[in-house]
RNA sequence: GCCGGCGUAGCUCAGUUGGCAGAGCAGCUGAUUCGUAAUCAGCAGGUCGAGGGUUCAAGUCCCCCCGCCGGCUCCA
């Protein structure tokens, strides 16, 4: 008996029946046999060991590919289970997957592990890698597998195996078994099992021949992580690792998370003297230093601007509210848990704002309005407290205290499409204006606990996914993802670390018109329930100057810079011309200092680097007697001297930021272009 | 909130089997007047996160709080 190999680019070749992929492939690529890690059969990925007793269409998985890491990935999670078993008998093992920068595997063990143990864990698997031992696969009918996963003790496979048979009798689809992530080998009455040495483990695969293939890794750290995500499940262990196809390219990644923690903006909020925390003030509340507070006023500066060319009008609301605001408005229900506790004043309850949208809301109320007025743009920098949980906080990412740039639009149905695509292109013009070129967008859809006629909610999102195309935005559907009083359309961008964070939201809100009761006179002249967008495009200011530090590590752009320029003099004889020099620029409303200290020309230089200070300005007798200065930039770049007059018409020409036009033709409110 | 780790000078960190709290940087004072990433010397700086316990003796061992870090859950 034959089969008859198809390859990817078209090859046919016959083999023997049961050839090994292997054997496919030392016949018809010999050369690639050390990058190859894995194979597709049809499309479907399965081990080199594997056999063909069928013609078949065939293709390979190089180690190099995103596909290939993830299974050498996925391979290493393996090994690492089972040198945790060889060492910690016992352990009880839940699920390993592949992850963008390597893998993990949760586990409960016998006792807790500590990052020593990490070391030993590190080194069994070196132990076992050098064992050669192969992954060898084998079936087992359902219930035999059940049987087996409770005479090992693993309670958490028998639970994977058991929702395996529930959902196939329920007759649950594929896309609900694969939330079981890499456990489950898909639709069959099999399921299949994987041995490493002694250990065995329930897996769909594949895996790599055997464990020598795994040899640059490295476990990273340790972490508690609830039995599949729920917080009412037991608390496992879960040990992250990396690894990939060479030493050099482990070593690289291991590089690169040094310098992005290089770039935290926690660090670098210390170093250049941005911001602070202070136990004694109080978790996740920031006191915004001079330097900081400067930035922070630029951004504000620039948005105010740009939102009353762009048709908005700003208000200013209050930090607190009675109660019975809050209960009109369903936060007091929906939201309580997250509130600052009530304050109790001459018999009334006032709550801390956790969002500004009733006080919009009442501002949209205190007057009749009319379909003529519409829409009606409420933006403002307002400032909220929300108490999240200790565990979360996460320097200016994630904070207890923020200003929301915040704004409601209430417009007709018929304005809705419109109206949203103007915000994403507005946001998309303050991301671009502070350097951003890349995030992720995704259009977050009816939750399980929602509120509002899902007839509705379908049309909203489709609203905002015919915004979304229109502003040309690449994005993906996050199924029930919504708030529960609405869709939305988030912005993500990433910090140093790869995590992404959510600064742009728009979202469509069905709840505070109708508990608040707002109408607008229609052309009918009867009363209209206006239509409520909901949105914050830097997200909050903290969020936004954390991940702004991070992505320029703190070297701003000039016009955000907090000092432009340092004039150094290389002596104290020559401070009176550094001053001229420095008084030259702050009259061109460049930001300038001299740096006076009693320190060499050397010292000085360090310290405006380390400052990050774009300009540096060094005078000394050469330049005091012609009137020029020696400009450096930051970074080392020497610009040489030049007149006085000649640096102003440079620094001048960097004062304000490099705007690029939104995309779309404005209507009311002017245009945006500078 | 949960799991694990860590809390020593403003910052980064030493501190042996329990035996007189240290260094570098930053700060202050003085000397030096210097040409593109750290001049030298001196001084000052601490309830070792808080409280309780064991002990002749606790930064060190035990208990319990608080805070921070990494994740999980949750979110701008």
């Amino acid at each position: 008996m034959s089969v008859v190999v198809t390859l990817d680019d078209g090859r046919r070749q016959e083999f023997a029946s049961g050839v090994t992929l292997l054997g496919v492939l030392e016949v018809i690529d010999p050369a690639a046999k050390k990058e190859t890690i894995g194979a597709t059969v049809n499309g479907y990925p399965v081990d080199l060991r594997s056999r063909l007793d069928q013609d078949a269409h065939v293709g390979f998985i190089s180690v190099s590919s995103e596909e290939g890491l993830s299974m050498l990935r996925h391979s290493a999670a393996h090994l690492m289970a089972a040198a945790v078993e060889a060492l910690f008998p016992g352990s009880r093992f839940a699920i390993g997957p592949a992850i963008a920068d390597g893998f993990y595997y949760d586990i409960e063990p016998p006792r807790a592990l500590t990052p020593e143990d990490l070391q030993a864990v590190e080194a069994k698997m070196r132990e076992l890698t050098e064992q050669k031992l192969p992954f060898v696969r084998f079936e087992l009918p359902l219930e035999e597998a059940i049987a087996k996963m409770n005479a090992l003790g693993q309670p958490y496979k028998v639970e994977i195996l058991e929702t395996i048979r529930d959902r196939a009798a329920a007759g649950a689809g594929g896309a609900e078994l694969e939330e079981l992530e890499t456990e489950v080998n898909r639709g069959a009455d099999l399921v299949s099992f994987y041995s490493t040495g002694r250990f065995v483990d329930l897996c769909r695969g594949p895996h790599v021949l055997d464990s020598s293939v795994i040899r640059a890794f490295k476990l990273t750290h340790l972490a508690g992580a609830y039995w599949r995500g729920d917080e009412r499940r037991p608390m496992l262990t879960r040990i992250y690792g990396t690894a990939f196809q060479t030493q050099e390219a482990l070593e690289q990644h291991l590089f690169r998370l040094e310098e992005a923690k290089r770039r935290d903006h926690r660090r670098l909020g210390r170093d250049l003297d941005l911001f602070s925390m202070d136990d004694e003030v109080g978790g996740g509340l920031i006191l915004w230093h001079p330097k900081g507070a400067l930035v922070r006023t630029l951004i504000e500066d620039l948005w105010r601007e740009e939102h009353l060319k762009n048709g908005y009008d700003l208000i200013y609301t209050p930090h607190v509210g009675r109660a019975k605001l809050w209960e009109t408005s369903g936060h007091l229900d929906f939201y309580g848990e997250y509130m600052y506790a009530k304050m109790e004043m001459e018999g009334n309850d006032y709550y801390v704002k956790p969002m500004n949208c009733p006080f919009h809301i009442k501002v949209f109320q205190s007057k009749v309005r009319s379909y003529r007025d519409l829409p009606l743009r409420f933006a403002e920098l307002g400032t909220v407290y929300r108490f999240e949980r200790v565990g979360v906080l996460h320097g200016l990412l994630r904070v207890r205290g923020f200003t929301q740039d915040d704004a409601h639009i209430f417009c007709t149905p018929e304005q809705m499409v419109e109206e949203v695509t103007r915000a994403i292109d507005f946001s998309l013009f303050f991301l671009r204006a502070f350097g951003f070129d890349e995030y992720d967008a995704c259009i977050a859809t009816r939750p399980e606990k929602a509120i509002g006629d899902p007839a509705l909610w379908d049309e909203a999102t489709v609203a905002l996914r015919r915004a979304a195309d229109r502003a040309g935005l690449q994005y993906k559907i996050e199924e029930r993802g919504g708030a529960f009083y609405g869709p939305k359309i988030d912005l993500k961008v990433k910090d140093a670390l790869g995590r992404p964070w959510q600064c742009t939201t728009v979202q469509f809100d069905f709840n505070l018109p109708e508990r608040f009761d707002i109408t607008y006179v229609g052309d009918d002249n009867r009363p209209h329930r206006p239509f409520m967008v909901h949105r914050a495009l830097l997200g909050s200011l903290e969020r936004f100057f954390g991940v702004l530090i991070e992505h320029y590590a703190g070297a701003f752009p000039m016009w955000l810079a907090p000092v432009q320029a340092r004039v150094i003099p290389v002596a104290d004889r020559f401070q009176p011309y550094a001053r001229q020099v420095s008084d030259r620029l702050r009259a061109a409303k460049a930001r300038a200092e001299v740096d006076v200290r009693n320190e060499k020309v050397g010292f000085k230089i360090r310290d405006a680097e380390m400052q990050k200070i774009p300009y540096i300005l060094v005078v000394g007798d050469k330049e005091a007697t012609t009137g020029t200065v020696s400009v450096r930039r930051r970074g080392g770049q020497d610009l040489g001297v030049m007149p006085i007059d000649e640096l102003v018409a440079v620094i001048q020409r960097e004062l304000r930021p490099a705007l690029q036009p939104a995309g779309l033709p404005q209507s009311e409110g002017g245009s945006i272009h500078q």
